[in-house]
DNA sequence: ACTTTACGGCTAATGCCATTAGCTTTAAAG
DNA sequence: CTTTAAAGCTAATGGCATTAGCCGTAAAGT
C-alpha cells in the first residue's frame, strides 16, 4: 500500500474540486464514495482526514463563503454607492455562474446553537460584514443597513437560485431582468437613503 | 394481512402530510420508509401506487405548487395595482411560514426535456399566468411582465428560502425587513410602469 | 353462488451509501 | 535502530431505495 501522504487540506480541496465539476448540485450530490475515488484511497480512509461528511460539507462551506467574501470585496474596492452595489450584484452572479456547486454550498446556514457550525457563522458574518461596507456609501441609518442589507440578499439570491435551478423557463435575456433587477434594487436602498436624510434635516 | 386500502392519492396525502410536519427539511428528509410506517404498510407495497421516490416527490411538487396558486389567486382577487402585488406577496410569504414543506417542494425545477415533468411544467405555468394577472394593473409591455415577474420571484423567494433557512441571524423584525422588500419592489414596478407609458407618449 | 382475475399487500434479496472496529504498514521522531 | 503515531486497509453494520416473486382478498363475470 504506497501511502498517498493526504491530509484533511488536500482531502477539501479534492471534495471542492468535485463538488465545483457536479455543477449546481453538485454539492448535494457530494459523496464519500466519490471522494474517495478521486483521491486513490478507499472511503473509510477519508475518517483519517475528515470525521463525517457533514464535518466536510461544513469545511467546503466555510471555503465557499470565503471565497464568495473575497469576490465581493475585489468587486466593489475602489467603487462607492450605486457603482460599488452594482459591481457586488454582477461579481455574486458571476461567481455563482462559474462556479454553481460552491455557491450552493454557501447557502448551508450556520446553526448559532451548534458549536461545529461557529467557523461558518464567522465566515458568513465577514461577508454580512464586507457587504455592509459596499452599502457605506449610501449613509445608511443601521436599522435600515440591516433591511437594505437582507432586501439586497433576497433579492440577488432569490434570482441566482433560480437561474442555476432553471427555475426560469427559457434562459432567454436573463441578463436584461438581472439589470432590472439591480437597478430596481439600487434604486431602491438610494429611495430609502434620501428619504432617512430627510428625515433627519 | 388486512388490507389497508390504500390507493395512489392516499399514499401522496399522507407524503404531504410528512412533508409539512418536516418543517422547511420536510421534503428533503421525505423517505419511503417514514411513509410506510405512517400509511401501516411495508415499503415495498408503496410501489403499487407509486413508481419511485422521485415520482412520489414530483406529485408533490405539483400539489404544492398548485396550493400556492391558489392562495396567491385567492389574496389578489378583488384588487388591482400596488394591493394586489403586495397582497400577493404577503400571501406567499405567509404560506411559506405556515407550510415550510411545501413550500420547499415548490421549488424543485421542471425540466423542459424530461416528460415526466411535463405536468409539474404545467402547474408552475400556471402560477406564472396568476402573478401576470397580478400584474395586469400596471400596463407593463409583454416583455417588461417577463422581467417585472422575474424581479418579484427573485426577491419574494430569496427571502422566503433566507428566512426560512434561517439565513438571516436574529428573525429579529423580519417582518418590517419584508415590508421595506415589498414595498421597494413595487415602487419600482410602478416606476418602470411609468416609464414605459412615457416612453410609448 | 362460484369462479376468475386483478390488485394490494407481503418477504427476501440486491446494491449503494455512511459509519465503526480493528488490523497493518509506513514514515517520521527519538 | 527502535519506537510510535499517522495513514492506509478489509470486514462488518445499518439505513435506504429498488426489484423479484409470492399470496390472499376483493371485486367482476358467469
Amino acid at each position: 500500500m504506497p501511502r498517498v501522504g493526504l491530509n484533511r487540506g488536500a482531502v477539501v480541496a479534492a471534495s471542492i474540486d468535485l463538488v465545483d465539476e457536479g455543477g449546481y448540485t453538485g454539492f448535494a450530490d457530494l459523496t464519500l464514495a466519490a471522494l474517495a475515488a478521486r483521491a486513490g484511497i478507499a472511503v473509510p480512509s477519508l475518517y483519517k482526514h475528515v470525521t463525517s461528511l457533514a464535518d466536510l460539507r461544513r469545511e467546503i462551506a466555510i471555503v465557499s463563503v470565503n471565497r464568495l467574501t473575497e469576490v465581493i470585496s475585489a468587486a466593489s474596492t475602489g467603487l462607492a454607492g450605486r457603482d460599488a452595489l452594482r459591481a457586488m450584484a454582477h461579481a455574486i452572479r458571476i461567481f455563482a455562474q462559474q462556479n454553481p456547486g460552491l455557491y450552493a454550498a454557501t447557502q448551508v446556514a450556520a446553526r448559532r446553537d451548534e458549536p461545529l457550525d461557529q467557523p461558518l457563522s464567522v465566515a458568513a458574518t465577514r461577508t454580512l460584514d464586507v457587504m455592509a461596507a459596499v452599502l457605506r456609501g449610501f449613509a445608511l441609518p443601521p436599522e435600515l443597513t440591516i433591511d437594505a442589507i437582507r432586501v439586497i440578499r433576497s433579492a440577488l439570491h432569490g434570482f441566482i437560485l433560480l437561474e442555476l435551478g432553471g427555475g426560469f423557463g427559457l434562459p432567454d435575456d436573463l441578463d436584461r431582468s438581472f439589470d432590472l433587477l439591480v437597478e430596481l434594487v439600487t434604486a431602491g436602498v438610494e429611495k430609502i437613503s434620501a428619504e432617512s436624510l430627510a428625515t433627519i434635516t
